[in-house]
DNA sequence: GGCACAAAATGAGCACGCTCATTTTGTGCT
DNA sequence: AGCACAAAATGAGCGTGCTCATTTTGTGCC
């Protein structure tokens, strides 16, 4: 049983490297999930039990980065930045790790990031909403930080989510070399965001 | 010739119609081809050749609702409101005629609007990229209208395009009696996009 | 009516993501 | 070693969206 539970650790990583690698070279909808199998030499049937679904395998890849993204910025993180000087900072942080994944990032914000909770189709909703919740978490600490509410409505997190979003879509289909044109898109959205948070929160103070 | 040429669009409109029945009740994913097939009473192969794919048959709908409103929209249009308010009455004139079609609109934002021309799966780029076009151009007509440049830059007008497809998207999820919470998100998406852009066209000016 | 011929309709068949009844494997006990 | 038994692996098979070689239909000409 112990021996066992350290195969099934092998077996685990070897799906997620395999997926990794084919993801990357051949994009996310152009690998099958006989493909991912035959990478990992397993049965299909095998796969699944692992993975509840492909796309469930894509968002865990994609949610793996996100943190070592947010742990690579928290130890750099400085303070006394401004409010979008930090979110500014978050985000960069996310984009430089999503680099070498941009290709399929594109193809699962499509089908599988959408902003609400619609979908009522496949979509593992909780791979989704872990995702979703884990960044919001980290924003909502930053605007705490910064003197803000923290917990601001839900309309407003849904605004801000949207946005990310965008930047993150910009992000995947941006061709220039450094992607300065994501960091001039995302600057533009987090000013769009601030800009309605302090409109939000002057009008609620004076009724 | 001329009565197949009729019999054709007969045809068109049996598809059509069969298909927005269907999709209303069961929602996009939930109606097979085989389905919308056995509704217009024609063979799975027949279907397309009217409409290349199952999503184009579904965007198609979105098309044809969203000009009716632009229709109507143009027909009640008043002079002498704020950029904001023209922009709402556009939008909201949208949301008003997909009403009905709430259910499915939600599914086919995840799949087949995205923001950006990355996906490069199945959809055809012909369809959405006419949607966005038709309604970007309005919205540049509407800007100039109220003194601002037109052609606005690449990235505002991405931005612009985020902000749309997050109401659409909220919308399409607001469960609330008459959509007044997507109101609400329109006004903050809007005031959002209106600050980005007079900050943008200020520092043009200055150097 | 019969013929020629393009346009349109057809449905068997493909690859896909995913399921589940069956088989194989690994372990503890005697 | 042999047995019992749960956990894990397996791949044939299902319902998708969509294709394409073949058949059917509608028309103009004799």
């Amino acid at each position: 049983m112990r021996i066992t539970a350290g195969a099934k650790e092998r077996t685990r990583a070897r799906i997620l490297d395999g997926a990794a690698r084919l993801f990357r070279e051949q994009g996310f909808e152009a690998t099958s999930t006989r493909d991912l199998a035959r990478q990992a030499e397993i049965a299909v049937g095998t796969l699944f039990n692992y993975y509840p679904t492909k796309e469930a395998l894509g968002l865990t890849l994609l949610g793996d980065a996100l943190q070592r993204a947010e742990a690579e910025w928290r130890k750099r993180r400085r303070s006394g930045a401004s409010l979008e000087e930090e979110l500014f900072g978050h985000i960069a942080a996310g984009l430089r790790e999503l680099r070498g994944d941009r290709r399929f990032l594109g193809e699962l914000l499509d089908t599988a990031l959408s902003p609400f909770p619609s979908t009522p189709s496949g979509t593992d909703p909780h791979l989704r909403e872990g995702l979703r919740s884990r960044h919001l978490s980290t924003v909502n600490e930053i605007l705490g930080d910064a003197g803000h509410d923290t917990g601001a409505s839900a309309v407003t997190m849904h605004l801000y989510w949207t946005l990310y979003l965008g930047v993150l879509g910009f992000f995947a289909s941006d061709d220039s070399p450094n992607q300065e044109d994501s960091l001039v898109f995302l600057d533009q959205a987090l000013h769009a965001f601030v800009a309605t948070l302090t409109r939000q929160e002057s009008s609620e103070v004076q009724p």
